[in-house]
DNA sequence: TGAGCTTATGCAATCGTTTGCTAACTCATT
DNA sequence: AATGAGTTAGCAAACGATTGCATAAGCTCA
C-alpha cells in the first residue's frame, strides 16, 4: 500500500486518520491508492496498538424466546452506532459454561462485557472487573459492586398482584423460575418477595411453584401448572414469571376446557414481545428491551472510557415494568 | 510476567503453549508465575502475529422470533467448541445496514462469514471472499459462488400442498414474504416455486399473497390473512411462510370465529420452534437450527483452514425441512 | 574425550499500525 | 537575507506475542 502510493506507512496512517498535516496532493494520492488495492487499515493490528479493542462481550443465558432476543439486537445496533463490536455468548444458564465463556473474553479481547449472569460467578466477574474490563449486569443484578441495569421485578409482582385483586380474584397463584440449587437467580426471589408483599397486604395465601432446574421451559411450566391446579384447584389467576411459562398455563387451561379469563386470568412478568401474538393475547408486564439494552450499552461504553481517566464508576439503573393489558385477564 | 519466573518472553510463550523444549522445572516455575499474576497471554496480540483472528462474525436479519435466533445459539456453542469467536450483526433486512456491517467485518477482523443475506450485496460479498475471507451463506443462498447451508423449501412448500390436499383440502391458500421491490428474498421464491408446482399439479386454483416491506411482521401477516379471506372466502387452507404469519392467521380465524382446522387448517413452513408452545399448537415444516447451524460453522471453519492450504472451497448444503403435524391441521 | 545427539533458553525479527521526534522545506515578516 | 512560524513527511520505537536461528549445556556411545 505504502510503495504504491510512494510514501512511508507513517503518511498513509495520517492521511487515513486525518491527523496531524499531509499535503492534500499526497493524501489524494493515498486515498486513490488505497481505493485501488481495497485498502482499510487492519482493525487488529489498529486495536493492539491503541490498546483499545473496540469489543464488548454479551454474556445471555438464551436468546431463543426470551426478552434477550430483543436485548442483543439493541445492544448490536446502539454499539455499532458508537463504533464498537458485540462478540456474543450464550450459557444456557450453566455457571460452568459462563465461567468458560467469561474467561475466553478476558484474555484480551474485550473492553467490556454486559452479563446476565447465573450468579454462580461473582467472583470471577469481579476479578475481570478489577484486571480493567468493564462489566454491566442486566436484567440479574447479582453483584452490586458492579454497576447494573435492571427492571423492577419487586414492584412488578407487587402490582400485578393488585391488579388481579382488583379484578376479584382471590386465589392468586404465581408461577416462578427456580428458586434453589445451582440456579439461585435473584430476579425470581425478587418476583418472589413482590408477590408476598402483596399477597401477605391483602391477606391472601400465598400459592407459589417454582420449576425445576430449566429456565424458561415451556414442558416445566406445563407441569408446574398442572401441579398448582390439582393442588389447588379454586386458583382463580395464575402469574407467570416469564411469558413461556403464561403460554404454558394457557395450553393447560385449554386442555382442561378451563375458560380464560373467566374463571382463571393469565398474567405473565416479563414481556418477551411474544404475548400480543398470541391467539388469545397474553396480558403481561412488559420491561423494555430496548431501554435495559440502550443504557447497558451506554454504561459499559462510558466505563470503557473512563478507565482511560482511571476513575471507576459504579452505576445502577432500575426501569419500571409496565402493564400491558390483553385478552387473558 | 516474563521477569516474575525470570525468563525471556519466548520461553514463557513456549511454556504455555506446550511447544519446543522447556525444562520441566521452569516450566512449573512460569506455570506458578502466571497463576501469580492471573497472566493469560493477549489474545488480540497472538492473533495480530498469527495473522488468524480465530473470530467468524455472523450476519442476520433478526433474532426476534425467527428460526436466527436457535442458528445463533448453535453457531456460537459449536464455534467456541472450536476455539472461535463470535461477533454478532443483524441486519433488519436492510441491505445498507448488511453493507455497513460486512465492511466492518471484513477491516481485518474476523476469519470468516456465515450470513442470511437480503441478496442485495452480493457484489461485496464475492469482493470480501475474494479477500480471503471465508463466506458461507445460511437460509438464503443468493449467489451460488459462495458456500451455502439452506433448506429445501421448494420440496417443503410441495409436500405442504400435497399435505393439505390429502387433508381434502382444494382451496389452499399461501401466505408468503415479501416478493419485489429492494427485498426480493430468494427463499420467498423459492416457496412460491414449490407452491406452484404442487397446486398446477393437482389442478387447483393458486391464491398467493406476499406480505409487503418488512419481513416477519405479525401485524404483516394479519393483514394478508384478512385480505386473503376476504377476496376468497373459499379458501379451506393457509400455508404461511414463516411462523409468524401463522400465528397472525390462527389469531385472525379465531377473531372471525372461523374453526380451526375443521373449517381452515393452517400450516406454517419454518419452523420457528414456537409452534408446539402455542394455545392451539401450529403444524409446521421444519428446518432444524441445529442442522444448518452446526453445519455452517463446519464449512466455515474448513474454508477458513483450507485457505492456509491456498485451495479455495465451495460447498452446498440443503436440508429436508420435516412435517410436525399438529393441531391447527 | 570428542562426535553427535537431545534438551533448554535467549536473541532478535516479525506481524501492521500509530505516534513522538526530527529534519527539511515554504513562505511571510522584519 | 535572516528569523520564525507553519507545513510536510520520514525515521524508528512501540504494542505483546510467536518463532527461526543460534548457542550452550547435558547426555550417550564408540
Amino acid at each position: 500500500m505504502a510503495q504504491l502510493a510512494n510514501v512511508h506507512p507513517a503518511t498513509v496512517s495520517r492521511a487515513l486518520n486525518n491527523v496531524s498535516y499531509v499535503k492534500p496532493e499526497t493524501k489524494a494520492r493515498i486515498i486513490a491508492a488505497a481505493a485501488e488495492l481495497n485498502y482499510h487499515a487492519d482493525v487488529f493490528a489498529r486495536s493492539f496498538k491503541k490498546g483499545i479493542r473496540y469489543t464488548i462481550g454479551v454474556v445471555v443465558p438464551n436468546v431463543h424466546m426470551t426478552i434477550f432476543d430483543d436485548i442483543i439486537q439493541c445492544i448490536e445496533t446502539k454499539a455499532r452506532a458508537l463504533g464498537y463490536y458485540i462478540l456474543f455468548c450464550h450459557t444456557n444458564d450453566d455457571p460452568e459454561i459462563e465461567a468458560q465463556c467469561l474467561n475466553r473474553l478476558r484474555a484480551g479481547f474485550v473492553d467490556g462485557i454486559i452479563i446476565a449472569s447465573t450468579g454462580q460467578n461473582n467472583a470471577l466477574l469481579r476479578e475481570i472487573h478489577l484486571q480493567g474490563i468493564a462489566i454491566v449486569q442486566i436484567v440479574r443484578n447479582h453483584d452490586e459492586k458492579l454497576s447494573s441495569v435492571v427492571s423492577d421485578y419487586e414492584e412488578a409482582c407487587y402490582k400485578a398482584v393488585h391488579y388481579l385483586y382488583d379484578k376479584g380474584c382471590r386465589e392468586i397463584a404465581l408461577i416462578n423460575g427456580p428458586s434453589l440449587g445451582r440456579f439461585a437467580i435473584k430476579p425470581y426471589k425478587t418476583r418472589y418477595e413482590g408477590y408476598k408483599r402483596a399477597v401477605n397486604e391483602l391477606g391472601l395465601r400465598a400459592i407459589c411453584e417454582f420449576t425445576d432446574g430449566v429456565i424458561n421451559s415451556f414442558a416445566s411450566g406445563v407441569s408446574c401448572a398442572k401441579k398448582l391446579l390439582d393442588e389447588n384447584p379454586e386458583t382463580d389467576a395464575i402469574m407467570t414469571a416469564v411469558d413461556v411459562y403464561g403460554m404454558a398455563a394457557l395450553r393447560l387451561l385449554r386442555e382442561r376446557n378451563i375458560k380464560v379469563p373467566d374463571k382463571i386470568k393469565v398474567v405473565s412478568l416479563t414481556g418477551y414481545s411474544v404475548g400480543n401474538l398470541l391467539e388469545r393475547s397474553l396480558t403481561s408486564f412488559e420491561l423494555s428491551a430496548k431501554e435495559i439494552g440502550d443504557s447497558a450499552t451506554q454504561i459499559v461504553i462510558e466505563e470503557i472510557e473512563a478507565k482511560a481517566d482511571n476513575k471507576p464508576l459504579v452505576r445502577h439503573l432500575t426501569f419500571a415494568a409496565t402493564l400491558s393489558e390483553r385478552e387473558s385477564s
